[in-house]
RNA sequence: GCGCCCGUAGCUCAGUUGGAUAGAGCAACGGAUUUCUAAUCCGUUGGCCGCAGGUUCGAGUCCUGCCGGGCGCGCCA
């Protein structure tokens, strides 16, 4: 039951009685946010009075007269300067309680009435290239997202675009041709092949910092420097604002010299170590132009050469599995995982169609789209001739729409992209693409507790797999802590489900689009907005059930009433009946963290209840099986709400 | 140079798309209780919502300009 909902379509009706033509209007009935205003509150009367030419009062008045809700509230009330306070009659709000107490399924959540088809694209980490930090929000909340739209009654399919067909692959070829271990490549290839991957990886980052970096670095010092010191010597033009101006300039030009100066300071001492090491100088030396080497091994995969496509079939099995660990560690999967690779024979059919419809052109050597508003073009064929990911990305969309028909395709991939999705986008629509919704679902980067981009120490990625180890290490604190928890068994799981749920609430409980700062102790903390105050909460709840000896799941289906006796007992119940409401906020603006934030209100409003109501004391039997459903509403909610964020729950804690 | 995003309590973050007196956790301080899991609950302190204008019944939210920060910008993904 979304309540909220219900009341629109009542003030729709009622505000159409008044002004046919202001049905947005319904968007202003929201609820209440404190709860002396009632539960839910109609704003719409102040733009319809502006609107008519009528007192806003007058016009709630008006409004309240052709207003159809009696069976669900009490009399509506005008506050203010024509505010609508709403208050649910009990009764009203006790059969629906009933009625989603009685739902063992779904518990009273109701099947979208229009369903939709979504393609999620999220995750997309690159095979070869060990998972990282990086990858955490794009698989966590594209997991949640698809889960909460499938419970919502939607079309979900979910496709992992990962890239298994770069220059990732062309590192592995070539560290397979000259550096391979064939006894270990034989025994445990997932690892060989990591190994190989990060030595050229390692040697092909040398030679670039070397040969490239270090050069550009120096020049661009030099010529910062150079501006700096033009501009530090202003005439004084005696305008205070080009004055001001200037002296801001002076400052930024100093601050980027003195952030070169770092930089080159750190990228030297990363030469030397490296030089520092007798056995990586030797490789280095005994491989000059590794880089374009490995680039030349994609070139050839790409072009079908038969080793290299041999080579390709033979290791991406294994490199897929070793993703999988981690999806498994996560518990997050996959419809399809539809690679770069699967698009590769579409790629030049892309290009052709772009430029028989006049969308793309030559320029330079290159094909490129040019988009209003961008003075990049948006580029899909290089002057070698090799595609790019735009090109992949444009390919995939075709596909998408060919095979699924969807309603949207949601991308979720981190805000840096936001270009070119925009490009992407804009050149979709160009190609043809319907009624589509294309949709960039950005977000925000995880950051250390210095506030910079989360890294290890040497200033490389942090791998996911051992983020993922050191959360449930430290979560095995907390179950070792427990009283209720004795058996050793039972405290690794439920390690495993505290630490791996506390990395994904903490990431689902932020606003997506902002930044956010990665700390294990806060995401672990015991209070607050965190998954392991979610799942204590929860064990707490049911623990009632067993102490009592109640045989639950009997109740619910027994016809025993529930009733409100307390005020806490009433705002809990509301709390309990607005699920529906978080979860459409979800899938309306893809963002989770309206789930987290409502699951840690329905708590305290639990706390509340629990504080003030005894349950297994209650002073006779019906209060009592009233209360023991509200806690096993409370309880199913909670573990629902954390199921659709891909968060397991424990019996006990 | 151009474009996008951000600036809210000491810290970490919300703020339902323009609604009433801006919220939560942590930290600090003060209370409660013979516990249904004290891993608790209640209260107090703490805010020029970066600054200045503007729009209107109403602005943390919208528009303009500044200040401060992040990110991106032709052949990487």
């Amino acid at each position: 039951m979304n309540i909220l909902a219900e009341l629109r379509r009542r003030f729709a009706t009622a505000i159409a009685a008044l002004a046919p033509d202001s049905g947005e209007l319904v968007e202003l009935v929201l609820p209440s946010q404190d709860a002396k205003f009632g539960d839910y509150q109609a704003n719409c009367a102040m733009p319809l009075g502006k609107k008519l030419g009528a007192p806003p009062r007058q016009i709630a008045e008006r409004l309240i007269a052709a207003l159809d809700v009696a069976d669900l509230c009490e009399p509506p009330e005008i506050a203010g300067p024509g505010f609508i306070n709403l208050r649910l009659r009990a009764e009203w709000l006790l059969t629906k309680l009933q009625v989603a107490s009685a739902d063992v399924e779904r518990r009273g959540i109701e099947l979208a009435a229009a369903p939709r088809t979504f393609v999620v694209d999220y995750s997309s980490p690159n095979v070869a290239k060990p998972m990282h930090v990086g990858h955490i929000r794009s698989t966590v909340i594209g997991d949640a997202l698809c889960r909460v739209l499938k419970f919502l009654g939607h079309r979900v399919i979910s496709d992992n675009h990962i890239g298994d067909w770069g220059t990732q692959f062309g590192m592995i070829i070539y560290g397979y041709k000259h550096f391979v271990d064939d006894a270990a490549l034989a025994q445990a290839p997932v690892p060989e092949l990591s190994r190989l991957y990060k030595l050229v990886n390692r040697l092909i980052e040398h030679e670039d910092q070397r040969d490239n970096q270090l050069p550009a670095l120096r020049t661009k010092l030099a010529e910062q420097m150079e501006r700096a010191q033009s501009l530090s010597a202003p005439p004084a033009t005696g305008d205070e604002k080009a004055d001001k101006q200037h002296a801001k300039k002076v400052r930024q030009a100093e601050a980027v010299v003195s952030e070169l100066r770092t930089e080159l300071a750190e990228l030297e001492a990363k030469l030397a170590a490296f030089a520092a090491d007798p056995e990586q100088s030797r490789l280095a030396k005994a491989h000059p132009r590794i880089g374009a080497a490995a680039l030349a091994e994609t070139a050839k995969l790409h072009a079908g050469d038969a080793e290299n496509v041999a080579l390709w079939r033979r290791f991406l099995p294994a490199c897929l599995e070793e993703i999988d660990e981690t999806y498994q560690m996560l518990g997050v999967t996959f419809d399809h995982a539809l690679g770069e690779s699967f698009y590769h024979d579409q790629l030049a059919g892309v290009v052709e169609k772009l430029q028989s419809q006049g969308i793309a052109v030559e320029d330079g050597g290159a094909v490129c789209v040019f988009l209003d508003g961008h003075e990049a073009p948006f580029i899909v064929r290089k002057k070698d001739g090799a595609f790019l990911y735009a090109t992949t990305d444009l390919a995939t969309i075709h596909y998408r729409l060919r095979e699924w028909q969807p309603d949207a395709i949601l991308y979720v991939v981190d805000h840096r992209q936001s270009l070119h999705f925009e490009q992407l986008f804009s050149t979709a629509r160009k190609m043809g693409c319907g009624e589509m919704e294309l949709v960039h679902v950005s977000f925000g980067t995880v950051l250390g507790e210095d506030g910079k981009p989360y890294k290890t120490r040497s200033g490389s990625a942090v791998g996911l797999k051992g983020l993922l180890d050191e959360a449930v290490e430290r979560a095995y604190e907390i179950a070792a802590k427990s009283p209720q928890i004795t058996s050793e068994d039972e405290r690794r799981t439920a390690a495993k489900k505290i630490g791996i749920g506390a990395i994904k609430y903490a990431d689902l409980a932020h606003n997506r689009t902002s930044d956010y700062v990665f700390s294990y102790d806060k995401m672990l903390a015991m209070n607050g907005n965190t998954a392991a105050y979610m799942q204590y909460s929860n064990a707490r709840v049911k623990s009632i059930f067993a102490r009592g000896e109640v045989n639950i799941a009997a109740l619910r289906t027994s016809g025993a009433k529930i009733q409100f006796s307390a005020p806490a007992e009433r705002a809990l119940g509301l709390a309990l009946l607005q699920f529906t409401e978080a979860l459409a906020r979800v899938a309306s603006d893809y963002r989770p963290n309206h789930l987290t934030a409502y699951l840690f209100e329905l708590a305290s409003r639990y706390s509340e209840f629990f504080e003030q109501c005894p349950v297994l004391k209650a002073e006779d039997a019906a209060l009592r099986d009233s209360r023991l459903l509200l806690c096993d509403l409370t309880a199913r909610t909670i573990e629902q709400g954390l199921a659709l964020l891909g968060i397991e729950t424990v019996e006990r804690m």
